[in-house]
This record gives C-alpha cells, structure tokens and sequence, in this order.
DNA sequence: ATACGGAATGTATACGTATACATTCCAGGA
DNA sequence: TCCTGGAATGTATACGTATACATTCCGTAT
C-alpha cells in the first residue's frame, strides 16, 4: 500500500496525494477530504524511508554517549528529546560503553543512516570519523569532552577548573587541610581539567597537597569505592575528600557507609554533579552542580539550529557554551575532625 | 558520492561496488581490492536510506517507554541496546512522558520509519495504532505493563502478586501488622496488580487492612513523598510501609529522612524494584528485585527472534515469559516500634 | 466569443541501492 | 578445435516518495 494505491483508489495522482500527506495546500478542499478518506480507510501509512532518501534530509539526530548508565547521560537525554520532539527530529541512540571500537561502528551507522546531526561525548576525540561528518556537513555537538586538537565543533562545558575551587574552598572555609580527591580518567578532559583544577586551587590556598591523598577513582562507582578504602587504609585518612563526578560521590559514599565512617563528622565528602537522592541521601550531600537536562537542551537547541541553516551552517564559527555551575551546600561537609580515626 | 561514482572510479559496475559492500563473495579478490581502494580514498559512506528502501527492512528497532528519567528504564535500556548491537539493530528512541497524545505521535513516527520492531512500554494500551503495527507485521513486545485486552503480544512481566505478597510475609514474619502500602497508577497493570496483591497478601496473612493505610503515590518520587507525609500525620502512623516501584520508594525514603524517622526503628520501608544506591543507603533497603538488564536482554531477544522469522512470526501464538523476582532483605525492616511517634 | 491567467491536477524523473537476469570470460574436457 | 559450465561481471529495474514541469480546467475580462 503507497501513494500510488492510495491514487488509484481516489482516483488521483500520486502527486496529489503526495501533496495532501505533505499538507500543500494548492489540494481543492474536496480533494483532500477524498484523499484523506481513502488514506484512513485503507490504514495507509506514509514511508519515511523512501521521502528520507529522496530529500536528503531524515529528521534523525544521534545521541551518542559513553554509558547511559550513568544518570548525568540520561538526564541530558530528557531535555535534548525534549528539544529535539519540538522541532520534530527522532533519536537513534547509541552507547558506546566507553570502547573505541563500538564508537567506531556506532559513528560509522549513524553516518550511513545519515543522520542530520550528532550529539556526542566522545570515548576517543582523535576519531577519524569525525572527519567524515565534517565533509558531509553533519553538525556535531560536544558535551562534556572536548576534542584535544583545536576542534572546530560546537560544545557544551562547565569550567571544570572554578568547580573544583568552589569545593576546595568551600572545605578550606570549614578549616580543612587533609584534602583528598578521588579524580577520574585523565585522557578525557573533565579528568584532566579537574584534577589540574584540584590542584590548582590547593596552590592558591597556601595547602601542600598530599600525594597519596591523590587517588583514581575511574568515573566508576567501583573504582571509586575502592579509592575510597584506599583513602581510608592510610595511617592518617583525610578529613575530606573530593570526587569527580556523580559515580565517583556514590562509589565514595557507598564505601564510607559500609565502614561506618560518619559523614562529615569523620569524613566530609563533597563532589561535582548532582543526583536523584543526593540531597536526601544521609547526611544529604555537598556537590557543584548544573542543570543536567539544560546541557541537553543547549545541546539540542544548538545543533538543530546549525541543521536548519543547511550547508551554510560552516561558516558558523565554533562556539562553545560554559554552563554555569553552583556549589550546592547540603549536610556532608563540616568542620574536620579533630581525633584519631 | 554514490555506488555509480565509485564504480566508474574504479572501473567496474555499481553491482560490483554493490557486491563489495555487502561482503558478496562472488567478486574477484583483485577486483574487491580494487574497489575497497577507491571508497577508501574518496571516504564514501554506504547510504543506509536507500538500503532500507530497497530491502524494506531497516534493521531498526524502537525503544518506547513512558520516562526515561525512571532509572529502571534505562537498566532496561542497557540489556536491549546489548542484544540489538550484537545483532545488528539501531535502536530510535521515544519518550512519552507518560502522554497519550505524544505516545500516539512516537508510534506513529516509529511506524513510518518503518522499525522491524518495537519494545513498548505503553501509557495506553488500548491505542489504536497497536493495529497498525499488527497489520504491518512489525513485531512489538510489552515489558511490565500488559494489554488489558487479550493481547497477542509477547510481553515479559514479574508476578506483581507474588512479588507484594514476598513483602507482606516479611513484614509479617517480623511482628507487623500495621502495614502501609503506597500504591502507584491503577489504570496500568503493575499499579492494579501490586495494589490487589497486597490487599490479598494481607487477606491470607488474616490482618485487616487499614484505609487510612492504602494511599496513592502515583508511581512517582514526589507523589510518593507526600504520601508518605500523609502516613506520618495519622494518629497512629503505620509501623511499616511497602512503595509500588523504585521511584516510590526513593520518594518514601526522601520523606521518612526529612521528617526524622529512624528506619528501620520507627518505620520498616520496603519496596518493589531495586535500584542503584539502594544497597548503600542508611539503611540499605529490603526490595523485592529483578534483573533489569535480563528484562532489556530477554526483550531484545524474544523481538529479533520474531523479527528474523518474518512475516511467518504471526503464526507464533503470544509469549509471556515471567521474570523471577527475589526478596532481599536488607536493613530497612525490622521489628515493629512498641511505642508511640 | 475569445483570450487570459491562476488554480488544480497530472506526468515524469531522480534519490541510491540491491538484485534478478543477462552476458562475458576462461579453464578444462572431449 | 570446439563445447561446456561455472565464475565474474554487467544491465536494468524496483523500492516509495517529492517535486519540477506540463497540462487541464474554469471563471473572468475583453
């Protein structure tokens, strides 16, 4: 059943009934009143496939994300659907489970699905197949992770650097100096960034840092759990301790409950990103936070703008959009202790 | 760039190119060689539209659900995105926001992408777009929420009655006989069924229901936490409390927290669906639990079963496979308060 | 009555691919 | 030498749509 099936049935064209499906309104009312009939009588549904291929243009935009386990990625999710069903675009979504290779033939798909554009928070920001969506005019957006080369996408951070400060001051405010962090995968650039940014800011405090109060924690819950044991091994534990991502404070925190730690009591602990029950966790959390679902909807807004202006769309400069952060004060950080634990 | 300027590039015909593509063993190894050349060289990049066109099949599958901020669907989401990459599928994805009309617009859309299957999470299960997919032989399978009319689809649920029915005989087991339920939607399967489960649970265990005990919490975290303090206003509050869903029990929690209950002391919390944290919370959380990622898993399976069957798959009557659920009994319930609060 | 012009509709084609069918090629047997 | 048959390749078409262009229709002005 096409247009064609549907024309001969209302005794038409199939341009006419091409035209009714796509709303023209050069269709004679009563025509269109046939068409239609016709159309919902025989339950004749339009083929997107065949217009895709022959407007060059699918509606269709990649979403295309390392873990979507991780609810930050899901909460980007919300608001770049939301973005993208206002303007009609569809999601094909793709996780790459932090592997290159599945990046490679994620990326490789959606350039053959031809999608119109890309959402993505790239595992590996040398990728070739970026390239690729360059010379096919496919806009890219970046969250999160910059290309390390001069990248000429558009992208969606936060100044990672001043996110930190804000905890490490905030601790530094409550007469801490045992400062530890638990920082992430230093080849993606809210590790590097965040980790530099920690010390950084210890600098311009006047706070030496210790070494072994430096430990990875990978962006994972495990491996931050197991930091935070590690933490906790040390003849003198910290009187804080920073984490680097929304994983990162629950592995951490996980790890401080189980060892009857009291927070903050013995151990403050504060974090960058937020999350469903981190504010009714108990004690309730300190984190830097954005909005989550605004990153996507930025994300979204952006790409579907540079889609809309068709190949012109490269003279567009990149331009880069720092979401403003806000520290967040709950009930896991105080004073730091002052005994033995 | 298209198949018929590779193969004048190369010196051969768009078959051939067509053949190299598809991995067509048919083609000289000089020839293959040749060809892989030349689209490496010129970077061409298959267009999948108009494969989809001519083979009508998309190797696409739809992924429907009602919020995918509700981290069970996102477990679900890990397992189906595991078993569609390994066979091959792209997932497009839709968020109704548990809105009819937009849950209409996405099967719509999902149909006229013309996806080789659908995994369905619906808000209205009488929709007549159901048909639709029927007719066109596209396979949908149901996950937690059923068809209130005999449906023909597969669907993979849990035993809502065994599940609550676990929970009643824990709290039971340990003294309660006070218990609260908050109760989620009515007019979706797993609401109706949890909430006639506990009533019948409660039936079997010979303890009169309390009204004042039976209250609504929507499924929802917010919904959940006003019920919860409505619980706390009662004369005499219950001694436990058992949430519908994952979003219920965070909800519960948030509210039993902020109000200063001491769980498991003052209040037992129990609650259907495990979730991230809720092994790390203080105190850890008795749920009855599934696998999420096995419920995406099965989906994916049981969907690409049908699909690679074809047209035949209609043939194959409706499939309903119940997951096992488990108690696990953490530190959230213990023995009824033998005081007042 | 005729010409005109805009509205309504029809005709024909291209989008890029997969594949049925046709053709060519070439080695090996008679 | 010719024939045979399988391997390799080419030719032609259909998938279902949107749309440029052509045509028809019909009311109105001349």
């Amino acid at each position: 059943m096409n247009q064609k099936d549907i024309a001969r049935l209302a005794g038409v064209s199939s341009a006419t009934v091409s035209r009714v499906i796509n709303g023209d309104d050069r269709v004679a009312p009563k025509t269109y009143e046939k068409v239609k009939r016709v159309i919902d009588e025989y339950g004749y549904v339009h083929n997107a496939v065949a217009r895709n291929l022959k407007k060059s243009s699918t509606k269709t935009i990649g979403y295309l994300v390392p873990d979507i386990n991780n609810p930050f990625f899901t909460s980007v999710l919300v608001g770049f659907e939301e973005m993208c069903y206002a303007k009609g675009y569809d999601i094909i979504f793709e996780n790459t489970c932090e592997n290159v290779e599945k990046e490679k033939k994620s990326m490789q798909t959606l350039l053959s699905l031809r999608v119109d554009g890309l959402l993505a928070v790239l595992v590996d920001t040398e990728n070739k197949l970026i390239d690729s969506f360059d010379s096919m005019g496919i806009p890219i957006v970046l969250i999160d992770r910059k290309s390390k080369n001069e990248s000429k996408h558009d992208c969606i951070i936060i100044d990672n650097y001043d996110a930190v400060k804000k905890l490490v001051d905030h601790l530094v405010s409550l007469g801490h100096t045992d400062i530890a962090t638990i920082y992430g995968s230093l080849d993606i650039t809210p590790g590097e960034e965040r980790l530099n940014g920690f010390l950084e800011a210890m600098k311009q405090a006047g706070i030496p840092v210790n070494p072994d109060y430096v430990v990875p924690g990978y962006f994972t819950v495990e491996g931050s759990y197991e930091a935070t044991e590690q933490l906790l091994k040390l003849k003198k534990p910290p009187t804080a301790i920073i984490t680097a991502n929304n994983l990162s404070t629950m592995g951490a925190y996980a790890a401080l409950v189980d060892h009857k730690i009291r927070i903050p009591q013995d151990i403050s602990l504060v974090g960058i990103d937020d999350f469903l029950l981190a504010g009714h966790l108990t004690p309730p959390l300190t984190v830097v936070r954005r909005s989550n679902t605004t990153v996507g909807r930025i994300a979204g807004e952006m790409l579907m703008d540079r889609i809309e202006m068709g190949s012109t769309h490269k003279r567009i400069p990149q331009r880069i959009k720092v979401l403003p952060t806000e520290l967040c004060v709950r009930e896991s950080s105080g004073k730091p202790r002052n005994y033995t634990i």
